[in-house]
DNA sequence: CTGAAAGCGCTTACAG
DNA sequence: CTGAAAGCGCTTACAG
């Protein structure tokens, strides 16, 4: 069943029948409603891919997500479609894998859906370095900036992680540790955990300490994974009171990790955070965590996106994270072990 | 950049740079060659639209589900994907609301893409029933199981729900309890739920005990929600000493609101879950649970779906469950109640 | 091995 | 208000 088929039913012409589908406004209301009831009878579906063949202005906003199983991206983008639809255009979320690059997947959906702008959620900034300046319609990445990547079509937007990886040493020193660890993401590669790492030198910095990197173990971001990778820095380093894990979901995979081995999760050891995703405040203990403002950065994503639709220039944003304290971190007691000495 | 411009530059005809472009057969490979080159050259990215208006036959099996941040769905993808890559298919995940229309989602994407066939996670009967006669490829409903769907072209395939239900309230009787709550979804209109339940009151018959239904509270499968079903429920039953979830994450749900009105899960109120999400065993205490066989069911499906392509009739298949005892259930001793009396 | 032509299903100036 | 025609970017018989 096809617009030809409309007309042939109808006796209309087709450009008479598209005319009446797409609410068009010259057109007689009354062979409208011919053309609609027929159209409603024969469970008539247009082909897309002959609309979008022929409409060079789609109206819409396409959502590249890297990594599909990301539960800080899954909300992000309920909150990123409201206010999408919300400037009135019609959001379509494209998921891919992390080894996919995230270019190439625009270049293919510019070239098919042709939309007036893209959100990234995640992206390589290699990858945007190599190739970014083959896109050439206004695009947000959410959540990195780098001061490097700098087009006149690209807007940056993130939590400013180098502020919260030090705020979450300060906090943990402040509250008596010393023996920190750190799990977390590949610091040469993830920006916002490089950031976030840097963040942490800071931290200890200010304090007048310094870090070992002996105290960093590497996590992808997965439950399993970080479950192993705290079981691996705690055998080398039993003397750790607190462990700063730069996502939610290490955080709970680092918690189960410690409280399998025998430690009470925060009693023995302290773990806290990072982005604030609803599963930490069901995990028990409720995470101690910093959370990334979803809503605002989803709203001042959208909000950049079309200012630069609109002719305007591409900004770089970054908003705070705010720490929630909730159970799984405690003030760390020293316990004397001095010996006694004759 | 289109085939036209590669034509152009090239000096060849276009149907000569889609054949090269397409692996053709019938051309010179030395035109093959420095037509790729061109193509490569200029960044040439087919537009698919165009593609799929052509493509009567496209090689694909299309996944839609229904919910987009179901946990269970989202890993049960990942296996379906491996599946269908597996038989020579591309796979292409759609997700939609649960509160669209999969059926009326699943003719738009055979009209705009015919694939070979289409997998449903999820589903609503009543839209099944209503529609799914329009259309014509083979398909499988997953995870669901519904007698009343007889089509030429529909598989369905599901994790024994029944049994299952069965199964968790005589585990929870065998354990000691009499006093158990049941919390899951809309039991009138969500067909695994509505089997689990009479599962559970099977499970019940099977002691001589009967179900009171102010026993069982609706909580649609979100944290949050499960959270605030449970709270209602114990305020209304104190008596109770465990909880079937007819998910995970109701369970994780469940726990957390336990705990936080200062009961202990399981010394105090036993949790025994449904699904077998990986969170579960990362969860503190590690929840008790059915696992759904996943890799299995996502086997069996494309297994399905692809004897339909190859014209073989449609099937039900019924895969059973597996208890995995973690920490979220315990014996329930019975407390001795006995007032003294002269 | 290559090219000219038709056609996939739709939209949209253009003419009336 | 309506129709005939051109065209979006591609593929594929058909002819040579």
């Amino acid at each position: 069943m096809t617009i030809k088929d409309i007309a042939r039913l109808s006796r209309y012409s087709v450009s008479t029948v598209s005319r009446a589908l797409n609410d068009h406004p010259d057109i007689n209301q009354d062979t409208k409603k011919k053309i609609l009831k027929i159209a409603r009878d024969n469970n008539f579906v247009p082909n897309s891919n002959a609309i979008r063949l022929k409409a060079f202005e789609e109206n819409s906003v396409v959502i590249i997500v890297k990594g599909e199983f990301n539960l800080f991206f899954s909300s992000l983008i309920e909150h990123l479609q409201f206010y999408i639809e919300k400037s009135g255009f019609r959001g379509f979320t494209n998921y891919i894998h992390t080894s996919e690059n995230e270019i190439q997947t625009a270049i293919r959906v510019c070239a098919e859906q042709k939309p007036k702008g893209i959100v990234f959620l995640g992206g390589d900034i290699e990858n945007f370095r190599k190739d970014f300046e083959r896109i050439n319609i206004p695009c947000v990445l959410c959540t990195a900036i780098s001061l490097e990547l700098d087009y006149p079509n690209l807007s940056c937007i993130s939590a400013d992680d180098l502020a919260g990886g030090a705020m979450a040493i300060k906090f943990l020193l402040e509250k008596g540790h010393r023996n920190i660890g750190i799990i977390g993401g590949d610091i040469s590669t993830e920006c916002s955990c490089q950031l976030r790492y840097e963040g942490c030198l800071k931290g200890f910095e200010e304090y007048g300490l310094s870090f070992d990197t002996d105290l960093y173990e590497y996590s992808s971001f997965d439950f399993n994974d970080s479950y192993n990778s705290v079981k691996r820095l705690i055998k080398r380093h039993p003397e750790i009171t607190a462990i700063f894990s730069m996502s939610d979901v290490m955080a709970i995979g680092a918690s189960t990790a410690l409280m399998d081995m025998g430690y009470s999760v925060p009693e023995d050891i302290s773990v806290i955070g990072f982005d604030g995703i609803e599963i930490s405040k069901f995990f028990k203990p409720k995470i101690t965590t910093f959370i990334q403002p979803q809503d605002k950065i989803a709203k001042k994503s959208i909000e950049l996106l079309t200012s630069m639709i609109n002719g305007k220039k591409p900004a770089r944003v970054l908003l705070q994270t705010k720490l929630i304290e909730r159970e799984s971190v405690v003030e760390h007691m020293e316990v004397s072990n001095v010996s006694v000495q004759f």
